[in-house]
DNA sequence: TGGCGATTTGACCATCTGGTAGAAATTGCG
DNA sequence: CGCAATTTCTACCAGATGGTCAAATCGCCA
């Protein structure tokens, strides 16, 4: 019978086990891709025999479903805390460093959804169509109205949001080639965290 | 005994098979990753029997291997043509259009980049901390006289590199998000080229 | 401590996958 | 045309992979 259901809690070796099992996917989905990752591999890192990681995921599938419902909500917190409100500038630069700062922390997160996109979003596309769509219109808006009052530089909103994020991903996606092409003796991220600051507040002065 | 070697030339149909397969895989890899593509797949789009694409490229590493040595020029072609004794603003503009419309005209090729550095780069490693870092510290070199000359804003010549990459590859790799955040009626790629026309020359005015 | 549900395991299975063997068909060239 | 080299196909294989199942073991608490 399926864990976590009917007349049982959730039991401590329940929680336990969910945690290392979703763990240990993360680490492996994120390098190998859905079709890349096996099972053997999943239950290996998860310390679990891999009858025994199905007795709490049915499936691969429902395993990497899983994972990918608790992202988007992860991916999008940065952009929801953009205030309206707020000084223009000071928030958008605020919003960029809270994104590097994610990519920076949850590398694994950031390529398991490079992997998602990258392979035509087939299992979150109506998440992209629908809430993300949602959201960057909603703030896009608000961009507008900071550039039309003059208190940005006039850029178009959605491409602004685009930029933030694929400056901020590439450090944590392609980091085997920034580490690569940098060399030895150098912080990426801090680095990046300094140059990205410099960029946009040039490009957004008015 | 393989195709294409020593006693006979090439011939008509080896030229023709080779370049179906090589697109077939193309096609497949960049959509599915590596271990996420199977030989009948391509097979089946290359119009050839396993066995007889099998004649030509004796492995699934060797079909994938053909591709990725092929793919490292077409990626520096345009940061080679960054001309030192030119224009700089001109020059790295220049560069930013060409890129853009590499992605654009050579999606799947950047996709089977992406995918390969987001698992960690192993096939191409080399290639990155040789060849790749080789090109991009001597462009940087160019940059950095530019900066200090005062031709070119201050900018660390690495990370505006990085950015480059960052911001045109995002619209080929991720092509599927934008265009779903972005709603219909709307060309990413027109879109991208005025917009990071405006944000480079603004990063870059000293 | 006995009992019962929760957990774990080893053995197993059907399918898929990369790759091979060798015969048959086709091609190109003197 | 005649024939050797090239190309293609059918049949097949060994290992990997996702998933199942019945039996064994564990752990909690009445």
């Amino acid at each position: 019978m399926a864990a976590g259901q009917q007349k049982t809690r959730t039991t401590r070796i329940q929680a336990r086990n969910r945690e290392a099992i979703l763990t240990a996917a993360l680490e492996v989905f994120s390098t190998f891709g859905f079709r890349g990752s096996t099972l053997d591999q999943i239950a290996e890192v998860a310390g679990l025999s891999k009858p025994n990681m199905l007795y709490y995921f049915g499936s691969k599938d429902a395993i990497h479903a899983e994972l990918l419902a608790g992202l988007l909500d992860t991916w999008l917190d940065p952009l929801r805390a953009l205030d309206p409100e707020g000084d223009p500038v000071a928030e958008i630069i605020a919003y960029v460093h809270r994104k590097l700062e994610i990519s920076r922390l949850y590398p694994r997160e950031s390529r398991l959804f490079a992997n998602e996109i990258l392979q035509g979003a087939p299992r979150i596309m109506a998440a992209l169509a629908g809430e993300l769509k949602e959201l960057v219109d909603e703030k896009a808006a608000v961009l507008k109205l900071w550039a039309d009052a003059g208190r940005i530089a006039p850029l178009p909103p959605h491409h602004l949001i685009f930029s933030i994020w694929a400056l901020t991903q590439h450090y944590a996606d392609f980091d085997v080639q920034v580490r690569a092409v940098l060399g030895e003796g150098h912080d990426p991220f801090a680095e990046a965290d300094a140059f990205l600051d410099t960029l946009f507040r040039k490009l957004l002065a008015p």
